[in-house]
DNA sequence: TGTACATCAGTGAACGCGCGTTCACTGATGTAC
DNA sequence: TGTACATCAGTGAACGCGCGTTCACTGATGTAC
């Protein structure tokens, strides 16, 4: 069959924003080519017409990710007390129940750098959220932990079983992060 | 071939720590259990008469780690200094470059939570630390932020390419949590 | 002390399964005449 | 306008492989006599 002339740039694309979210639902081992693609209504045979390899969408979906993180965290630090606002919606109840839709640090890092399979894409994401964070703060040095903070309360409490300890970790993280740059950029 | 009293438990023991080093550095989905009884110098067949399924080993495995953990964060948090002396070592170059000897949070807690193999062990082990640490807090609700960073900022400084970004996440918050704590705990 | 037997940790072939990848193929559509 | 042909996104069977798990087995040792 043949199809309209952006047909394959939509099945490619469809294709990479499945992935993105498989990935960061259930990791990048744990999601099979045949079953994403079936989920897509496709067989997995079609995969290679779009992809030389697993590993190419791995890259594929690691640049939407960061792409997308991008628009959220540049739209969300452009308001009012706009480092406030990212914090909580960063370590909010609504990011922690959707790792798929959210940050790929908390569901990925780990992953890559034990897979070797670490890409310059990360690198680019992990500055560009230093530069958005320290150009908030009083002292830019800062940022490495409070980007560290966010990133690592979320994955922890999406690790532990009691719901009391997973809130815990979120909203007392979160009342820090907030005191400590509160008190850097004195709020109206 | 029968063996002497403890020979069981000893093999046992053996399997528990070299699936605790293998897991922390290749993950638990990415560890065969062939390739693990290989390392031993045993045949995989023989892994059932120790465990019923890999899950209790990944439980098992977790077990050893925690109580890994408890040991050193407890001599660690002993002497003087003793949160800044932890953080040093916690955020050096030596733990990045060993996750299979290291912290099982910044290696494990994003695939058990994506697993939905969460146990009620790392839930203890996340309490235990929180309250150590919180021990040497002035404020004990910024335990969640310590932790949250630590495991976050050595996650991150392991999936970066470039050595300078994995150096500074590192070094940036490790400045920054002795600044923090070292304001909440004055020094002699 | 010497022999027969029971134990059971460890062996290794085999199971079904899903993985990533390859490939000969199909068939609806756009193009050429 | 109508017909013949080329294109190529998607199909689905097949590949070798390693996974977790099962099982009939071995054979060195401890125990019983």
């Amino acid at each position: 069959m043949r199809y309209s002339e952006d047909h394959k740039a939509q099945t490619r694309q469809r294709i990479v924003e499945e992935a993105a979210r498989r990935f960061r639902r259930d990791g990048v081992h744990a999601t099979g080519l045949q079953t994403l693609m079936k989920a897509l209504d496709l067989t997995h045979g079609g995969f290679y017409a779009h992809f030389k390899s697993k590993d190419e969408l791995v890259e594929e979906a690691l640049r939407y990710c960061a792409s997308e993180l991008d628009e959220i965290t540049t739209s969300s630090l452009s308001g009012d007390q706009p480092l406030a606002t990212f914090i909580r919606h960063y370590l909010s109840k609504g990011h922690r129940a959707t790792p798929a839709q959210g940050c790929p640090f908390p569901t990925l890092s780990a992953e890559l750098g034990q897979r070797g399979q670490a890409s310059p894409v990360t690198d680019e994401s992990v500055s560009n959220r230093l530069a958005q964070i320290g150009a908030h703060l009083e002292d830019d040095q800062h940022a490495a932990m409070v980007l560290s903070a966010m990133v690592g309360a979320l994955m922890l409490s999406r690790s532990v079983v009691d719901p009391q300890l997973s809130d815990r970790l979120l909203e007392d993280t979160r009342a820090s992060l907030l005191k400590l740059t509160g008190a850097d950029i004195p709020q109206s």
